[in-house]
DNA sequence: GGACGAAAAATTGCATTCATTTTTTGCGAG
DNA sequence: CTCGCAAAAAATGAATGCAATTTTTCGTCC
């Protein structure tokens, strides 16, 4: 079930929205071992080293990052705590696996973090902080025309979190990467490769959505993005099987 | 400011959305012991039975709650992922106070799932759920007329817990019992009692909020819902001091 | 050959123990 | 009397140990 032992527990994926944000939120695990644990364990996790529903094993994991039991036990209780495993009485812990339901629950949530952001965005935003998002959609346009699907995925990916950002609002950034960790083990990128008629429509949002913040109309910016996630969520059904053991994905759309 | 300092710290405030939809919302939890610890300690602080930013004694609660060290530690971590408490290397935990800025922050992440759940119960919400919303809201409202203030915050509570269960959405239902929990301590309920032209103006509020459900208009509803708790922040604001360790308050609007 | 059941092994949950850091106490100097 | 510093006391963070439950294994019976 697991590929590669080997490999070394933290590589990197690019994803921005990780766990910085979750660090940085609360300053309290920044630099506490436990906290650097948590860290790591979390990745583990998320980038798919544990089978989908499999156990995790305590003694196993003990080994691999050289602790003892009490900080992983510890980190276990707050993993399952934010969703990403799932506590059995006297029976260990299970990688949560996400059914079809609840992967689209998620999205929404997602779409109802994303929308409160842009409204908030709207409120605080400077304009450099602007002009940044604005930059970084023009820079994801010229990916997109010459279909250039990495980078779409990376600006896409900056310009959502620079939303979540300028929201300048700390529990919505800590919310906000605890759900987008979560989906980061299901894999609905590259889609767009194969559904071109939903990346020029993710396109088409993402103006409405750089106009509406342009005008800074917080309610319609906080509209079009619930639909745009929801539209994402619709591109990814059909998809939404849990990441085999082998990828993570990035949030993209 | 208190209208009536002698009540008892478990005053029943008609909230609905406590540890029962936490623990039926993560089913491993539920029954464990762990999680029953959790609960109680989270209960504990909650309601005010540690000061504002003081420490939280490990080995008081130990003797407290009957148990050792390590389950305890294990649940400070949990409270700690959750915002409730802070964990400083080295120097224990300590409950963590609101200040201003995070209170607002607190409120408009509130207002952000509340809007979620508007939506969303817009889209799923059954002709019998409405129903009972509106029989809640009718009540309410003769609570209103006849100034009840305590029947009048348990309909409001039940009503906006309705409509996030009605959003029949897991995720959103933890996110929001979690925030729901972490504004418990803050006081600034009774405040209509001082200022009636804010209850006035909620209660106009509902009737949209109302409104807005029976047409299953969602965009609309989510909206009123975030401009509600918005208004409900402003009527907070200036009493948002942390919770002293005497009393539990309750949210309502 | 497959199924049932008991014993062995492993695993979990919690208590206890130990090293390290912090906090308090006590004493002496200014 | 206050300040500073050193030692004692307490508390934290993590490791180990132990009882209880679960999972696996192996032998037996049908």
């Amino acid at each position: 079930m697991v590929p590669d032992p080997v490999t070394e527990p933290e590589a990197d994926t690019g994803l921005v929205t990780g766990d910085e944000a979750r660090l940085s939120a609360i300053p309290s695990l920044a630099k506490s071992l436990h906290g650097e644990l948590l860290a790591r364990l979390r990745d583990y996790i998320v980038e798919g080293n544990l089978a989908a529903g499999a156990r995790v094993p305590e003694r196993i994991l003990c080994e691999r990052f050289g602790i003892s039991r009490t900080p992983l036990r510890e980190a276990l209780k707050v993993l399952a705590s934010e969703g990403l495993i799932e506590l059995l009485p006297n029976r260990g812990a299970r990688v949560r696996q996400l059914g079809a339901e609840e992967l689209v629950d998620l999205f929404d949530v997602m779409g109802g973090l994303e929308a409160l952001a842009g409204r908030l965005a709207c409120e605080k935003i400077t304009a450099a902080a602007y002009d940044e998002i604005e930059r970084l959609h023009h820079e994801m346009y010229g990916c997109y025309m010459r279909r250039d699907l990495h980078g779409y995925f990376a600006c896409n990916q900056a310009i959502h979190d620079r939303i979540v950002q300028a929201a300048d609002n700390e529990p919505l950034r800590t919310s906000y990467a605890n759900f987008a960790g979560r989906l980061r083990r299901v894999r609905y990128s590259a889609n767009l490769d194969e559904n071109r008629d939903r990346w020029g429509e993710a396109m088409r949002e993402h103006e409405e959505i750089l106009d509406a913040l342009r005008r800074r109309a917080g309610t319609e910016l906080s509209d079009i993005l619930f639909g745009h996630l929801r539209n994402k969520r619709r591109a990814a059904a059909g998809r939404e099987t849990a990441c085999p053991p082998d990828a993570a994905a990035g949030v993209a759309s």
